[in-house]
DNA sequence: ACCAAGCGGTTATACGTATAAACGGAGGCG
DNA sequence: CGCCTCCGTTTATACGTATAACCGCTTGGT
């Protein structure tokens, strides 16, 4: 590439970077800038990466949970937000992988920062990253962690915000459903102690996605006058049951759900859901990230960025 | 590093890579490891990549549509086959750029391979990959290209397995929905075409996800005996405005859904869905395209792997 | 007339890794 | 005793980039 262009390979390196410091008489830019596009050429990422000591990588290795629709919203914005400051975000496999074997393979590509389920973390797994050049370390939680700042989804909140909306409505006999499955059950958990926070006498109901397990939940002679439902499919499933139970809906049992999906208006009685807004803060989370990579801001472990806002959008099911 | 355990650079390396045609002794060995735990000393990628000439990454920069909830699913599956192969997947942002900004982008990696949707590539994107050292560039379509080999979700076919079924049952004039939705308008064209495959009078439903362009659809006089609905949710919405309207399902009208979502149960009627079962392929995928950069196997333009296969589910709906 | 300063570049080096080539020592064979 | 072979390890080099240091030339100031 300097050969074709006819100059040192150094000169090359000032031009095609701008480089402020840098004294190139314009002919010879252009004459470099020429050749670039002639041969068509890209510069090297892993060399710039060894030269530099840095990757612009911003690493999200994601846990299968966190795949939801809402969350891949909340990335894609996230990394054209990184983009703008020159970070790239990569999501990067290795679903399976915990603490330190975790940490080794994402400090492989030494990445700027790392955001990531904090379950997956330990003490020793950040200062693996902490120590071989990654700047920031962020943790995916529903509560504050004392190992890292966290971005939370304040699954709490969110069971907060139904409950409340439910007392509002003169429900005062209320029940929240903790889903039965991997992945989610410890985000219904959380919901939970949301709905307890306002409820404190509400009742746990546990439920794996069956209509089976949803009528026997159904034919209950003792039904809750209000049910935080933990999102709206299982809402759907829910009132679905109750429906063919001959329990009337909102009348007899009033039913939130949760993520405001589009189908949720379908239903009849139309689903009253927790909405989330997660479109401010990829932008905010992106200028905090950059601030502390530029060391220009200390961010420790106790540190919050709440990522869901939630807010009820009240129809007719409660 | 090296000092550390007293060798030299090479022998660590050596070590390290349990490279077979070098000749350490039992004990060097072991002083190795023991330093290299002790320092937590963790390779660098961009070396190793800069030194090798190959990143053993596979990119796989989404498009906004691609992003449903069982592409993921395929992702997920074929990034464990891939990590079983020596290859790392990743996902990579840059969504707004198409050919050759694009490529260069990916380039910059040094990727073995990049998994895109062939409408971001063009002849030029893909010889400046390949030129850089890009051994495979699958694209994901709906139909082979003349580019590159290409994974097909081959809509067509979804489309043909839902009429079929609905000639099956008897509905002689068919209908298919073509959402009105960015991103995902094609996938429905392609849908369309392989209902019209099996009955080519089949009537073109436009249809944007809103109750009142469904109220107003399920109002007409004319309507269509069976109507393949794109997918679930647009058949929920369907269905129910179907029903506000006095239609009986399936009585007066069967519809068809895709993607058998949990919740296509609980409609009333349950909904008839077209399934999709895409466990098989990522690892036919990963296998295909390891052959490919070791140069056991040519793989050209017109090449195709299908990834989902279709299978009709039949319920109530039609 | 001579030195300082500015200009437009080149040379040299380092980053961490993989690997070919060289090297010293021990042992076996003629 | 000299030579070849095998073993274990070190030396040297290259990958592509960024940047500090250097260098030759012109120009302006005194």
């Amino acid at each position: 590439m300097a050969r074709a262009a006819g100059v040192s390979q150094a000169t090359v390196s000032y031009v095609l970077n701008d480089n402020p410091n840098a004294r190139v008489s314009e002919q010879t830019r252009e004459r470099v800038r020429e050749a670039a596009a002639r041969l068509g050429y890209v510069p090297d990422a892993s060399a710039r990466t060894l030269r530099t000591g840095r990757s612009g990588l911003v690493l999200v290795p994601l846990a299968p949970a966190r795949t939801g629709r809402l969350f891949q919203d909340f990335l894609d914005r996230f990394g054209d937000e990184l983009g703008r400051h020159g970070f790239t975000l990569v999501q990067y496999g290795e679903r399976h992988l915990k603490g330190v074997p975790a940490a080794k393979s994402w400090a492989a590509l030494r990445p700027a920062a790392v955001l990531v389920d904090v379950t997956r973390l330990t003490k020793a797994a950040v200062d693996l990253l902490t120590s071989s050049g990654t700047r920031v370390v962020i943790g995916l939680a529903d509560k504050p962690s004392p190992l890292v700042p966290v971005v939370v989804l304040d699954h709490e909140a969110v069971g907060a915000c139904a409950a409340r909306h439910l007392l509002g409505g003169g429900r005062s006999r209320l029940g929240a459903v903790v889903p039965r499955e991997e992945g989610i059950d410890l985000m219904g958990e959380a919901r939970l102690r949301g709905v307890r926070q306002v409820a404190p006498g509400a009742e746990r109901i546990d439920l794996a996605f069956s209509e089976e397990e949803a009528a026997r939940v159904a034919a209950r002679a003792d039904l809750p006058e209000g049910i935080f439902a933990y999102n709206d499919e299982y809402a759907m499933l829910l009132i679905s049951a109750l429906q063919d139970a001959g329990v009337r809906v909102p009348d007899d049992v009033a039913v939130v759900g949760a993520d405001d999906l589009p189908i949720a208006t379908l239903m009849r009685p139309r689903l009253t859901s927790v909405h989330f807004d997660p479109t401010a803060t990829p932008g905010e989370l992106a200028a905090l990230l950059e601030e502390i990579v530029r060391g220009e801001r200390e961010a420790g472990p106790g540190a919050v960025v709440d990522l869901y806002r939630p807010r009820i959008v009240v129809r007719d099911s409660a």
